[in-house]
DNA sequence: AAAAATTAATTAAACGTTTGTTTAATTCAA
DNA sequence: TTGAATTAAACAAACGTTTAATTAATTTTT
């Protein structure tokens, strides 16, 4: 299975042969249909594997009172940096199934992945909106913004190592040093964008 | 050209067949071949073909000494929501070969179209803060979120139906509010992100 | 201007691989 | 002795590509 999270990543669904997967994984052929029954079961099997993701970190947000609309934000931004940069190359898979809208049943299944997660955030924002902490925003756009500028950022390896100046041969998301910079702008944006009395940026 | 376009966003590079390509554009499976030589070369066709793409845009704003840095920048999201928007097909066969890196030709070759863009803006950004009209943001990361930000929503249709609670089944691409939808709110967040007097919000 | 010769466009069929999957035999463990 | 695990081999189907034959268009020669 982690041969599957890697190759599907580098290759695709449809690139990437029983074959060569099972060559990797030092397996015979025939063993993964055994195991798994077909090779689109191995995905959906790899899905429910690595799924559940983000849902406890947003369940757990949702239902602290203590903490402000802005401060659940920032922990939902923590939580997506840290889930997604840790596993490039699964959310790389994820990626590519969302883009992919031919196999529908798998699309489908992504899909369900981000369903509620969505709608969470939304809820969260809309609710600091309504209590006026928050200015009038686009509480849907806004999430894609944060989300968006996450995985802009784990395209690719070469494309992140062109956007932020690095050696075309390095791995970026090798660095620790990234999380802390994407984590720090998104919040910083978001604030921004968010707060009716911006915070006063601090100087140096 | 058309239907592999079509083709391609829909299932891929590899989930594309040269029959079922031939079939869909009428002409025979050898025609495909004879006039570009491989399945690989017809889509490099298809990149050269429509890769003009972002850069004139830019190089005219950029020698544009009459705008100021955020009227730059306004105008780039302009261009690039305008551009993305318009051929949401082209943009997922582009989005495609940025996740998949076996293909290391074509994702070379997807990343060029980018890198000067990307380096363009950042510019324009960093101008900005040295003449002290931006604060001391991250320039990369914030273009990561501009174009991220669309990218996201053009993910898939299912997924952007989910997000802005629209029908299941329509196509929100078609929709003409969503270009203005998304472009001000890009906007509007990197202004409160960028200006250091934002920008005080008209209630409406 | 017509006929012949040459080149280009188009076709159906076949090529050799590779694909995901299955079978039937064998090894291993309980 | 029984059932599961593992294997090599074979399966049909689909893949991208090539071939060789045919039709259409163009150029050359009469």
């Amino acid at each position: 299975m982690e041969v599957a999270v890697a190759l599907f990543a580098e290759k695709g669904f449809e690139g990437t042969s029983i074959r060569d997967l099972a060559h990797q994984a030092d397996v015979n052929i025939a063993m993964i249909n055994y195991y798994f029954g077909s090779k689109e079961k191995l995905f959906v099997s790899l899905l429910e594997n690595k799924a559940r993701f983000m849902r406890e970190k947003i369940d757990a947000v949702q239902n602290d009172t203590s903490l402000t609309e802005i401060e659940k934000i920032n922990q939902i931004i923590d939580g997506y940096v840290n889930r997604f940069l840790s596993q490039p190359a699964f959310h790389r898979v994820l990626q590519q199934e969302l883009l992919v809208t031919n196999r529908e049943m798998l699309h489908q299944n992504v899909i369900e992945l981000f369903t509620k997660n969505t709608h969470d955030v939304v809820a969260i924002i809309e609710k600091g909106i309504r209590k006026k902490v928050f200015r009038k925003v686009d509480p849907q756009l806004l999430f894609a913004s944060i989300i968006g500028t996450i995985n802009q950022v784990m395209l690719s390896r070469s494309m992140c190592n062109i956007l932020l100046n690095k050696d075309p041969g390095s791995d970026p998301y090798q660095d620790p040093e990234l999380k802390k910079r994407i984590t720090q702008h998104i919040k910083q944006m978001v604030q921004d964008h968010l707060l009716i009395q911006p915070a006063i940026q601090k100087q140096k």
